[in-house]
DNA sequence: TTGTACGCGTTATCAT
DNA sequence: ATGATAACGCGTACAA
């Protein structure tokens, strides 16, 4: 079992623990061949330092943790590359955490601050409804990326963000499709009480109906219930398969997500029906797989790669107090492909 | 930055510190009124224990890593939950790890393994060729789950492992569509150095062609370049894209993971032609996407939830020595949907 | 049942 | 440039 230790190298090369110690750690003061000596044994026996213990008593660390919410969420995939990036460039490590949808992140969090001497944290997603004593507690910098609602409550100095309008983009989604003429445009949503990008989204088409005096029916509106893996597949499907069971009347699906829109599709496909001839039908995020699908999605793209940038940079200005908090908010882009349609 | 330590708690309830570490880990010998008292205020000053500190301290951790190779890789996405479950369930955490292609899974595992005293691995996807040498080093039990080709150097007492039957499965595959007949069968496969279940699938494609008296035309295999991002959407459709714009003649594409096939499909339809009308399409892996894709894929489904559970399993039998470690094979099924058809 | 004291493996501080 | 030693925060053997 005898795991080595910093000791065992020290003894090994003659030398002190120290000495060693600065080897690893690129310190200055230490003679070149000393140093060269050290790390050739270090690689020869295979010798990994113990991380518990460094970061014990490491008093900075550089590493910036990225809690993504919901472990199966595509979207953010590309983000993350771009983040990681971002982070190396600045000689910083990232540490990847993906929290589940029932997960409480701001906890999460709070055990990696203490565990990994955190630098920084960025949240990626979900919904943030925390308490400002909880996060208050969390002392070190925070930026919020592409998340929908943050916390009103809390003072908007005390972190970053960076996201899109939901509202707005939902309302221009919702908007172009009246414009093509649909009249009857089903959404599939967030549970009701959802105080996320969920209810934003769903603001947004709420919006763009009124605006354009047309009546809003329930029926049409399609909320995920909470048994439901959220936002996924077989939601989008499920929502869909009901919609078409209960006879609504409709000309487009709007879903607040690609990979429901996805599901979607595949409902209207096997009820007989056709896209864009049947239904037209419209997703939101701009994933990589809506491009791919067949027809190939309508959706509205978040600028991800920006975005992830953005995040980065906000969250380093902090870091080196070249700056304060701040809120930036990225235009999305209404992309129009092939599953959605003109009538009338 | 005064971080709160079990000192302070132990001071704040008037007890010594190790009463307070008896109330945290809950021990038997602790006074039932001392304890409910020490977790009230624990609770109040939110206070949480430095993992560092614990990890460097404990023997045994009754944490298992999960590592898996790919970010993205949505098809292990499932598997996951099931091993979550099943580790929860014997009251073990699971420490979630994802790494990189071109990152080493045994470095990464072996700095987890002194940083977080595991008490097992267990490996998902990706290659697998490392020195013995290297993982003797790991002094913990691991299994191998859906790794194509397991270490032959290696003894195979020194591991579990779990998989389908690659170069078979690939073999019903092809020889299924040899049946319906194809003659002139594409394949989109991995780097012809690929050593994993990239090779073992491209060699049962190879098995039934000549099984068959049917010549191997090298153009009709399409690997992909290490540049590429390996088995996604984009290295399916960049393959059958230039497969298409050499002219090659072929009625059926096989793309050696899901993904590449939804790609593939892309392609054939942005060149104009229809799916399965002109080509038929089949894929690889039996993910969730490949059902709800239009037309739905006709694929190799692994079993994927038994798998994930028999990984635990193996795992936890051999961690409890009630047996030694042991190499399950199981078998796939063919699912045949709509993205292929019977040709002549 | 409870408290004291030591050590886990490392880095930081201070000598040398 | 190098080495000895004191923390870091916690679990646990042992004493009380």
């Amino acid at each position: 079992m005898g795991e080595m230790t910093i000791k065992d190298i020290a003894k090994m090369c003659g030398v002190g623990i120290s000495t060693v110690s600065r080897a690893i750690n690129n310190h200055p003061d230490i003679n070149p061949e000393t140093k060269a000596m050290i790390n050739a044994t270090i690689k020869e026996y295979g010798y990994i330092p113990n991380n518990s213990a460094r970061n014990l008593k490491r008093t900075e660390a550089k590493s910036i943790a990225v809690l993504v919410k919901g472990i199966s969420n595509i979207f953010f995939s590309s983000m993350i590359k771009v983040m990681e990036e971002e982070i190396k460039k600045r000689k910083y490590t990232m540490v990847l955490h993906h929290v589940e949808f029932n997960e409480d992140e701001v906890d999460v969090a709070l055990q990696l601050v203490k565990e990994k001497r955190l630098a920084g944290i960025i949240f990626l997603g979900g919904y943030f409804h925390h308490s400002e004593e909880k996060l208050k507690k969390l002392h070190v910098p925070f930026v919020l990326s592409t998340i929908g609602c943050p916390p009103e409550n809390f003072s908007k100095k005390g972190y970053s963000s960076i996201s899109v309008d939901d509202e707005l983009e939902s309302y221009h989604m919702v908007t172009w499709l009246i414009k093509n003429g649909h009249q009857r445009i089903a959404i599939l949503c967030a549970a009701l009480d959802d105080e996320s990008i969920g209810k934003l989204r769903l603001d947004g088409y709420l919006r763009a109906l009124k605006e354009n005096q047309i009546e809003i029916d329930q029926q049409l509106i399609r909320p995920m219930s909470k048994e439901m893996e959220q936002y996924s597949l077989q939601s989008g499907y499920t929502l869909t398969q009901q919609l078409l069971e209960d006879g609504i009347k409709c000309s487009a699906v709007y879903a607040i997500s690609d990979m429901m829109a996805i599901g979607a599709c595949k409902a209207i496909f096997d009820s007989g029906k056709q896209i864009p001839e049947d239904y037209s039908l419209a997703g939101f995020d701009g994933t990589e797989l809506g491009a791919f699908y067949h027809p190939a999605l309508t959706t509205v793209r978040q600028p991800v790669e920006e975005m992830a940038q953005a995040t980065a940079k906000l969250l380093f200005e902090v870091l080196s107090e070249k700056s304060i908090h701040k809120h930036r908010i990225f235009p999305a882009e209404l992309i129009i492909r092939e599953s959605t349609r003109k009538i009338k």
